[in-house]
DNA sequence: CGACTTTGCTTGTACTGTCAACTTTTCGCC
DNA sequence: GGCGAAAAGTTGACAGTACAAGCAAAGTCG
């Protein structure tokens, strides 16, 4: 486990972008937790937990399922869901064909909640990320985060939806 | 304050590069965070931190110019160089021109500790991002990250260097 | 030149996320 | 079919962050 003897440090560009990223990645989960938390009285990772489970069959997903799609590691899930519970938003019970599972079902007023918050989100998207690209700027962004999830996520366990 | 009748959803590549978008800042800080705690226990805003201080005249800043370049918020930064200080890798001391402002220095051991711990942190940085884009690509990031930041952040306090 | 506002930062509390340990069920296999 | 290993979640303790409040110094202005 040698490390090399010149380290290949970034070019002026590379820099930009790097920085770049990490800003935007610092700001944006920021600035949708905001949002949400004033107007909805969500937290954007409980917001993808409803609407992840809004979209399935059944409206209802194996918590592992529903971890790799909004990718969130499984205790951490775990604990949402557990307060979402609580709010009458969800109801876990075990999944009747593998004992170990649990299976997370959208309850009623956890779907009224994001249906009453899914505009003002969409709204906000459009206004920081989405109308601030040309077209072909969503077309790049999408191949460079491809690119980007393959290392991040090499077991390519989320993305795949349905 | 009334809302639109019609609200414009997005379209499927739309949603798709926003989905993409949101894995990435959702895993990148958590890669991050990872690598640097196991090889030289910061977190990745730590790193920042101090590198920041590293490369300002002096190796010292004053906190809120520290906070806009890290993309922080001034609680969160005065509670994490709280925690530096106690490890002897910063000194506060109260600023000579204005009796309000504190300024940040950069003392040997965090220096020390940032000189170790920089070449993993660039090879990780590479392996995860830079390297997994074409050069192409990496210029169409800084592109979008520009673009995306000025609505992030509107006052631009950030990103401008030095 | 004294009240009022603004700026710069700190502090305390509450909440959120992480990590390691643990329980229970299922699978692989001789 | 019984034993070890793996999988699925949960739990509890701890670290890190956000939010709101507070305090002190500096600017503003009648």
């Amino acid at each position: 486990m040698t490390t090399p003897d010149e380290v290949r440090w970034l070019t002026a560009d590379q820099l930009r972008a790097w920085v770049g990223l990490l800003s935007v990645a610092e700001l944006l989960p920021a600035a949708l937790d905001s949002q949400l938390r004033r107007d909805a009285g969500l937290t954007h990772f409980d917001y993808q937990v409803l609407a992840m489970l809004s979209e399935a069959p059944g409206r209802s997903l194996r918590m592992t399922t529903l971890a790799q799609r909004t990718s969130a590691t499984l205790p951490r899930l775990s604990h949402v869901v557990e307060r979402l519970e609580g709010r009458g938003f969800v109801v876990r019970t075990p999944d009747p064909d593998d004992a170990r599972a649990t299976r997370a079902y959208l309850a009623e007023p956890g779907w009224d909640t994001l249906v009453a918050a899914a505009p003002g989100h969409v709204v906000n998207a459009r206004a920081l990320v989405i109308d601030a690209l040309t077209d072909e700027q969503v077309s790049q962004l999408e191949s460079i985060t491809g690119a980007l999830l393959a290392r991040l996520d090499p077991e390519d366990r989320l993305a795949r939806r349905g």
